[in-house]
DNA sequence: AGCACGATTAACT
DNA sequence: GTTAATCGTGCTC
């Protein structure tokens, strides 16, 4: 949870064949033990979760609603699950590429915003062309063309919002309602 | 082997 | 505000 706070500002990398595209991480969530009912972990060690009870600093990918990706990052040590979605970064370098790969839905023009790309956890990994094929990877660094750098960047405490984790429709209190999202208003990124 | 559900999104009324 | 799209996962039988 310590992590989902300190990821806010770093970078999201992606090496693309023709290039680099990159973004600032400017919303989390933190999912946290198998006592959290709203962690994937809540059904202990399985086949999906056991990524989350590997080594930080590794991608845990996994499938939703039938259609979407989301990526996470492994948050604390081996045999302790924890991970930290990443649900929006602010496009910096790069916009070009993820513009060949974004969502592109019928009523959006051509030249939808860029800051539209990737608002969500699910819009993101389609733009950075993320799946299957990173879960359990180590995105510490470039080994496999997606990795999370660390380039400086600082938020003051009340630039920081907090809320409860989206979408826990059917989870219990006081795991529903636990403010474990972290947030920066993007125009906050560049002033 | 079958089933209910989901860390979402966009289009619709 | 409501709903469809769509399938992997984990649970139950």
């Amino acid at each position: 949870m310590h992590t989902a706070r300190n990821m806010l500002g770093k970078v999201l990398l992606r090496q693309f064949s023709q290039g680099i595209a990159a973004g600032i991480i400017y919303e989390t969530e933190a999912y946290q033990g198998e006592d959290d009912l709203g962690c994937h972990a809540k059904a202990g060690r399985t086949p999906r979760t056991s990524v989350m009870y590997g080594p930080p600093g590794h991608a845990y990918v996994y499938f939703t609603y039938g259609m979407h990706w989301m990526m996470n990052v492994v948050a604390d040590h081996v045999d302790t699950p924890a991970a930290v979605l990443i649900r929006a970064v602010h496009p910096i370098i790069g916009l070009d590429l993820l513009d060949v790969h974004r969502p592109r839905p019928n009523r959006w023009n051509a030249n939808h915003p860029s800051l539209r790309w990737t608002d969500g956890p699910a819009k993101m990994c389609q733009a950075f062309q993320i799946d299957a094929r990173y879960n359990g990877k180590n995105i510490c660094s470039n080994h496999t063309g997606l990795w999370i750098a660390d380039a400086g960047l600082r938020f003051e405490e009340d630039q920081v919002m907090t809320s409860p984790r989206v979408g826990l429709f059917s989870v219990p209190e006081p795991w529903k309602s636990i403010p474990w999202r972290w947030r920066i208003d993007p125009k906050n990124i560049f002033g």
